[in-house]
DNA sequence: ACCTGAACACCGTTCAAGT
DNA sequence: ACCTGAACACCGTTCAAGT
């Protein structure tokens, strides 16, 4: 019956990491997560301001893991690197990208800017100017994190919340009416990473055509 | 003294749309919802089956707003008025997007699938095949969903809530570290809608180059 | 068929009190 | 400095009761 060592912010957000991780981001109440601290609720408190505070604090802990690019190598491939290994991160944490994107987490610590930091070293590098750049920097954050929401939502029904793609839709689309649609179904599951891989080769492309220093 | 007309759902789901788009999200509760109505929280039961129909139904109602694009334009053309006009509507229910991309709505009618519909269409004209056709497509959805939600949530920071853009980013930015970040805040507001524009621009660039059937 | 009121099992958060 | 327990003002939803 050791005495509990005291609690800390990194051991709630730790904490509260495996637990949306595990059982979603709908899961985390002050009053669970404390549970899973052996705390009572009121605990938490003395370590982060508020759930806001907590949520924030996810999103940072996954924008700080994101790997930096090599800054020896071209920019379009720093640039796809940046966005691959923002990708990766998230998409261990899918229910943070869920609250990146609803608006639920915004994280505004220089560690949690890094990576659009390096997105945007690159794109000045390619010669875009200010305007562009920031055009450019919501394309590529507009795609990760649009691909990372949609690969865990879209085509995800409720009566098969595990289901992977487009699986799930096969129910409830009609062919006769849907027929493009069906097409998709019956392909099968899909890979999201390697569907988010071919999306930014488009976008890149886009990209070095209108780039004024080329690739 | 009028004696007040029945509920019925297209009355809720219009008042729910209004409230969200009023006070977002997070306003909209049963309880919240019914007062609006002038009427019992539990009367809400008879109309919606629970929360998530409610909000699958402000989803639909979105989806189905949408206009199509005229059939007789190139696919190129088509898929980029399909997307804009996807953009276009969800810009007008900035917490209808939200709900979404963060997997709170799920709509799966044939009105709501529809604009994916076209989507497809369009690039199955082009000649991908059915797994390029699905990562296009998640790459059009993911940019449009994407940008929607960063639109209003990456850089807008709890302090101005409101604030458009990277304006509220300025206190928070420090130039030394961050200088191409700091470099876009000095650009001041931007036009989310041309920003989407510019960014469609370059995936649908990306597009043509890999359609097989050229634009 | 539609609406209501009370109740249940939850939330986040404040505050005064303990150690 | 950190933790607790009771309390407050909320949630979504069930159920029995009304009309």
């Amino acid at each position: 019956m050791s005495r509990r060592e005291p609690l800390n912010r990194a051991k709630v957000v730790a904490a509260a990491l495996a637990l949306v991780d595990a059982e979603g981001v709908e899961a985390l109440t002050m009053r669970r997560l404390s549970k899973s601290l052996g705390v009572e609720a009121m605990s938490l408190y003395n370590h982060v301001a508020n759930k806001t505070d907590l949520l924030d604090a996810l999103a940072e802990a996954v924008f700080a893991s994101v790997e930096r690019a090599d800054p020896g190598l071209p920019w379009a491939e720093r640039l796809r690197i940046t966005a691959r290994n923002l990708y990766g991160e998230f998409s261990r944490h899918p229910s943070v990208s869920k609250a990146v994107v609803g608006d639920q987490a915004n994280p505004t610590s220089e560690a949690a800017l890094r990576p659009t930091e390096d997105v945007l070293e690159a794109l000045f590098e390619a010669g875009f100017d200010g305007k562009a750049a920031r055009q450019a920097l919501i394309a590529v954050h507009g795609l990760v994190f649009g691909t990372l929401a949609l690969a865990t939502s879209e085509y995800t029904t409720p009566p098969r919340p595990a289901a992977n793609g487009l699986e799930a839709f096969r129910p409830v689309v009609d062919p006769a009416w849907l027929p493009h649609f069906a097409r998709l179904t019956a392909l099968g599951d899909s890979d999201p990473a390697e569907d988010f891989e071919r999306a930014l080769d488009l976008l890149i492309a886009g990209l070095v055509t209108a780039a004024p220093n080329g690739a």
